[in-house]
DNA sequence: TTATATTGGTTAACCGCTTAACGTATTTTG
DNA sequence: CAAAATACGTTAAGCGGTTAACCAATATAA
């Protein structure tokens, strides 16, 4: 079933059956409207993303590019599993499909938006080392979501990862705690990162609290290698309570205290960030800065179809809240 | 940059050009074969896909189709997540893109499967009230999953639950548990929870233990209520050990039980099903049965690919195998 | 009444790639 | 040495839509 044979039945031109399709009524009469969006219900038609994208010069394929640990599982990460997951029910419920790809090899990632002709891009993370290629790419409308650095003309949406680090700063302090680290989630440098970091440097600040440099982790490793965070923990002026600045590294982290025979929070307390389903899941249930992903995917899908739809917009900026969620992971010290 | 134009400076015909990127060399001279693809190379042409699909009637595209929980996002699921990017890189090996779709709306799937010229399909899950419309999709190569029932004419690959079960089963009595209890997993009624509770059962009639009716909970409500669970646990004859379908549901069971000051294992043991990162995460870490999911990725996507590639082979049908993962999650009763 | 819009269409040239059918030389075979 | 086969191509007709340009009939304005 085609376009033509539709415009056959209803004894019109292709074009008239094209303008009812795509909602192109100037030219036609209302009769003329219903008699062929009947003929199309009845027929089932589906008209052919190949030939229209090839028309159009446009698909109806928003790309997703991930920053992903290589060679591993992009969707292991549950952060990225939930926030790619709402970004897809959002771009479906645009009309657009998302073509998923990873960081891992940057000359496909190259490749399949051009071939595919993509109408937009979202890229989330940070993409320090392909910077350069990213460039090649905004001939499209691009938003980009988890980074902060910018390339003119570009779109952003972002949480307040800065005010997030300040709550948690905030709230350790003021629940006692006065010997502090901070462990990245990111293997590479994340800006996203840096901002928690410097955020919760903002908060402790308040209360005349600095974070010992050797207690900034700048990856995870620690929190997967029992030995590391032993040798951590025995120094005499080993920190009371850890911001993570993810709730996998989190959940982790609790992990590896419970399997080192630390108790949480008695021991140590841990802060994470996200809020991710998996904040419910540790032993005890984490307290974490919240972000409300659905809301993001929803203001980026919604971000870059404006700017698909109209080209000429000005570049957007926004910046989404975080707030915390007290559970039981973290120790008050005062008493 | 098109084909036409690399043809122009290769100073051949576009049917030429084609053939070398398809790989139709039999009328092709070396000479011109590394011609052309040099001036590709250096050009950076890449295929447009649209063209492509139309001219061959068929897309580069897989639709991967998900049984899903309405409303919620797929890869809250910490098993999809896992599944679909597994399946996701076996489908880029091969050029093929996934398009990822739930169950949620059928129309749309349907609608997509043809506006989209899918090469072929792979499902997951059971779809028993679809069954009927999923039949008009087998006009394209088709890979079931995670499900029983058979369409004349598709593959399957599966996992081999009934096994698992018996292994939960046996184990759970060889540690001396007698009074059991089977959570399922899926919120529709599952084969593949059917096939592991068939399996658990037998496992279990090898040492003259039946399963008592009440304890065979066929949705996993009862985990994410703790007064339900209450109730069960505060019968005489409450069960000391849960067999569940899935980590997820014992991931939660567990949590449940720690709200309610039930101690894991000393009180009551919890089985698993799929060896996911959650079950490491678990406090404690969680006894399990173990499948792997990218051997079964790519088992899935070797399968379609063959009969993308040729249409008239006979349908096939694999069975994995499973093995259980000891953790501490299980109490030994028999001392 | 004539010029001008407006309404409701049609025509046909693409979009970029594939592929069946059709050529020539050149080589091989009987 | 003629016929057949082989090597190395080319031509051109699609695939199924979109869209700029064009047109006829009727309504409105001057």
């Amino acid at each position: 079933m085609t376009l033509k044979e539709i415009a056959r039945t209803a004894g019109v031109s292709t074009a008239t059956v094209s303008n009812v399709i795509n909602g192109n009524l100037h030219h036609v009469s209302a009769d003329t409207v219903e008699r062929i969006q009947n003929i199309i219900q009845e027929s089932g038609y589906v008209p052919n993303q190949a030939a229209r994208s090839l028309a159009q010069r446009e698909s109806k394929v928003v790309a997703v590019i991930i920053q992903a640990i290589p060679n591993e599982n992009i969707f292991r990460n549950p952060y990225t599993a939930e926030y790619v997951g709402a970004l897809t029910v959002e771009l479906y419920r645009h009309g657009y499909f998302p073509l998923i790809r990873s960081t891992d090899d940057y000359r496909d990632v190259v490749a399949d938006l051009r071939g595919w002709n993509v109408a937009g891009a979202i890229f989330s993370g940070t993409f320090p080392r392909h910077l350069k290629n990213i460039k090649s790419l905004t001939t499209v409308p691009t938003v980009f979501t988890d980074c902060y650095f910018r390339i003119p003309g570009t779109n952003h949406v972002g949480v307040d990862d800065v005010s997030g680090g300040q709550l948690a700063g905030d709230y350790l302090a003021q629940m006692g705690h006065k010997r502090l680290a901070f462990i990245a989630n990111s293997i590479d440098e994340s800006d996203v990162d840096q901002h928690r970091l410097q955020g919760f440097r903002e908060g402790l600040a308040a209360y005349d609290i600095t974070l010992t440099d050797d207690f900034v982790l700048p990856t995870p490793a620690n929190v997967y290698n029992p030995d590391l965070l032993k040798n951590l923990l025995q120094r005499p002026d080993a920190p009371t309570a850890f911001f993570c600045a993810s709730d996998r590294v989190a959940a982790q982290l609790i992990q590896t205290l419970n399997h080192l025979n630390y108790r949480v929070p008695d021991d140590i307390s841990v802060v994470g960030f996200d809020n991710l389903p998996t904040a419910e899941l540790t032993h005890p249930p984490l307290t974490t800065l919240a972000q409300d992903i659905d809301q993001k995917a929803h203001l980026v899908v919604d971000m870059l179809i404006r700017h698909i739809k109209q080209k000429d917009l000005a570049p957007e900026r926004t910046l989404l809240g975080v707030w915390l969620v007290e559970r039981q992971s973290v120790a008050d010290l005062n008493n």
